[in-house]
DNA sequence: GCACAAGTTTGAGGCAGAACAACGTTGCCT
DNA sequence: AGGCAACGTTGTTCTGCCTCAAACTTGTGC
């Protein structure tokens, strides 16, 4: 693995506004680790004693029935903080978090948590704001489940991947970690088969082009009209 | 209206730690404010300019979709913080928050916000508590959409709401404020006409007894095997 | 006290999408 | 290179719940 080194941090937000020298002090305190494809960083009801960082892959983050199954409740890109129970008075993950990719991520005991807030007050409002934007993207599923066809939900929710980690290949924009029928459906709250064959239909007409854990939105507009936003 | 009393708030988790000379200072600087039953006290989109505490009442908070179809994203207790946008960094409200009965609220400039939680560490944590307990109830809403069948919803948001706003009366516990068949299918993702059925099979069974406007869960533990809690 | 509106109940029918089933395909591991 | 498991596709059946429809009930304002 490469040396820490303090540009992996300067430009994002939570750091932007921080000298060189705070950003050292950082980064002397974190914990970096790599984590294989498909496996946890930090499962659901564990003790909360670290938050993280991730610098570089894809993350699901991922909740369970009491009947076994699961329901992704979001996607971590990097440069974004994650598991930071610590911020809302936590002493539990709330949700299980999963490598999609194989993954380096940073992470700091939840005694800083305080430190770095009361000494940075920048990181405390980015946080803060990610949150915000978090609370929102959930208010906008749950109204999505509520009200809306799986046709359209589907549509939304690749919208949302494509926008949270698109890639420009040729020909369109491709979701830049592998995902699976299965996991669209774990986001949708349908079936993997119902994902499927709408994947299927949207082929046959050009929206998509789609493989193996490989999906590229060739007609983002098109996708945008199914997904019930307003002209 | 009564003058306002410091003992308002001592109980309240937000100022409990702090002294009468401090709550005397908040209370001074805060405007009281009345609703009427159905009224609005913000809309979603408006400039969050100010923040709120609810002394009396219930609040719905509501969320619109572009089709006109309503759902009701949380609701309020007394004692509860609300319409906390600047804590999130938001310049407008993300929601609705209506009136559910005739209500009685504090309200701040957000101007304050940054003034109470440096001044009141106990305000930041506790608001920031809050809002973890509800992220954390909108991933359990969004795992329910998605995965539980409506009969399992339905019962689910009945007991939530007899937790959150239960009043003892002879047989059983009411919800305190007046909810309509439509207000229950707007939190459970579902029609009025399916919530009319699913009380009128509960009340023959005897697990509910309701009225107009008003419900009594008698047997609280029956409705907890519908939601689909683990025995 | 009557009329009207708002809320509720109940019935009947249809359909989106889940469930069940079987087969095809691709990459990976030895 | 071959075998196997994971992933994907497609067809068929079935049903939970929505939609449409109509009547009933209860509060409320004139």
């Amino acid at each position: 693995m490469a040396q820490l080194d303090e540009s992996l941090l300067t430009d994002l937000p939570p750091f932007s506004a921080l000298d060189r020298a705070q950003i050292r002090a950082i980064l002397d305190q974190a914990t970096p680790k790599r984590y294989d494809h498909e496996s946890a960083i930090f499962h659901e009801g564990q003790d909360a004693d670290r938050f993280f960082l991730l610098l570089d892959g894809y993350l699901r983050v991922i909740r369970t029935t009491p009947e076994g199954e699961q329901i992704i409740a979001l996607h971590i890109s990097p440069g974004q903080l994650f598991g930071i129970a610590p911020a809302l008075q936590r002493d539990t993950y709330p949700a299980t978090a999963m490598a999609a990719t194989e993954s380096l991520a940073l992470s700091w005991p939840v005694r800083l948590w305080e430190e770095f807030t009361q000494n940075y007050p920048s990181f405390a409002t980015e946080t803060y704001k990610t949150l915000g934007a978090r609370l929102g993207e959930m208010q906008t599923r749950i109204t999505e489940l509520a009200t809306q066809a799986v046709e359209r939900r589907v549509a939304a929710a690749l919208l949302r991947l494509v926008s949270q980690s698109g890639r420009k290949v040729d020909g369109g924009v491709e979701i830049a970690f592998p995902i699976t029928r299965q996991n669209i459906s774990e986001m949708t709250g349908t079936t993997l088969h119902t994902v499927s064959r709408l994947l299927s239909a949207w082929e046959k007409s050009g929206i998509v082009k789609s493989a193996r854990k490989r999906i590229v939105v060739t007609d983002p507009h098109r996708l945008l009209l199914l997904s019930g936003a307003q002209s």
